[in-house]
DNA sequence: TATTGTTATACTCTATAACTATA
DNA sequence: TATAGTTATAGAGTATAACAATA
């Protein structure tokens, strides 16, 4: 009890050992609320990242929808079969190799996107209207970060 | 198609909305990766966050843990019991209050929880170790706006 | 009657393993 | 035989509704 005696790391060490553990922590306490939050949304958050893949990165494969996400092919098979009920995305042949599909956004896809990006999300919106500026700055920085870091995750 | 017409938003509040649905996204799929990085993990984030509470806060209820983290009773109810089977958490009852229960970390709980602050994470830390330094205090202070986010959610 | 917590149940998200179809 | 995708299945995490025990 009180401080523990770990020799092995230094100072420098345990502090980045620490800021690993507050930003897990932290950020799995805030996607279970953004997830939450979206009771009665048309899309999940889950469903959102996929389409915003297609939206970015234009029509591909589940595969490399699976890739870009970082999940498994299954995990990206019912995502995709969600939104082809919904209406949001089209799942086409591939034109030359029989065994891939196509997936792309329609445009009820591309129109709940637009929705979800521009006038959803208010309860976040609001907690960050409430932030100072070097704080919404250091957030749109922190968000670079976590994008570089999902995507150096091979 | 092309560019929408959205008259009623300014150009100041659509950036606050991109963010807002930026910083959904990023979390979201960050948080998904860690979750997934954890297997092997004695504990997984959902029980670590939950015994991180009982270290910050001290001994409590399940309900004031699930006002904490922010989940309904049942929710944490089950984490209890998980961690309970695990050793790493006692459930003893109230000394004046029938209804309620005390829950607290066992010495082994803290043992847990020592070490995977220390110790674990080894994606993350690696990964926080590639940014540069405005990076990281970037990131400390998103974690903070996080947070305060988080507990601002009444 | 109100409060605390649990049980029953269901849904979402994700994974692994096994399978089908095509190359 | 290798690749792309799906199906079958399971487990974690969360919620709501209904219940039991105590105040």
């Amino acid at each position: 009890m009180g401080v523990p005696c770990r020799p092995i790391l230094s100072y420098v060490e345990q502090l980045g050992d620490q800021l690993a553990s507050d930003l897990a922590v932290s950020v799995v306490r805030l996607a279970r609320h953004l997830r939450g939050r979206r009771q009665g949304a048309p899309v999940s958050l889950t469903q959102l990242s996929a389409m915003s893949i297609l939206r970015s990165e234009g029509p591909m494969s589940p595969g490399q929808m699976a890739a870009q996400e970082r999940v498994q092919p299954p995990s990206m098979t019912r995502v995709i079969a969600s939104l082809v009920d919904l209406g949001y995305i089209n799942r086409d042949p591939h034109p030359t190799d029989g065994r891939q599909v196509v997936v792309s956004l329609s445009p009820a896809g591309e129109a709940i996107l637009e929705d979800e990006t521009h006038a959803r999300e208010a309860w976040l919106r609001n907690q960050l209207s409430q932030l100072d500026e070097a704080s919404v700055a250091a957030v749109r920085t922190a968000i670079d970060a976590f994008d570089k870091m999902v995507a150096n995750s091979d």
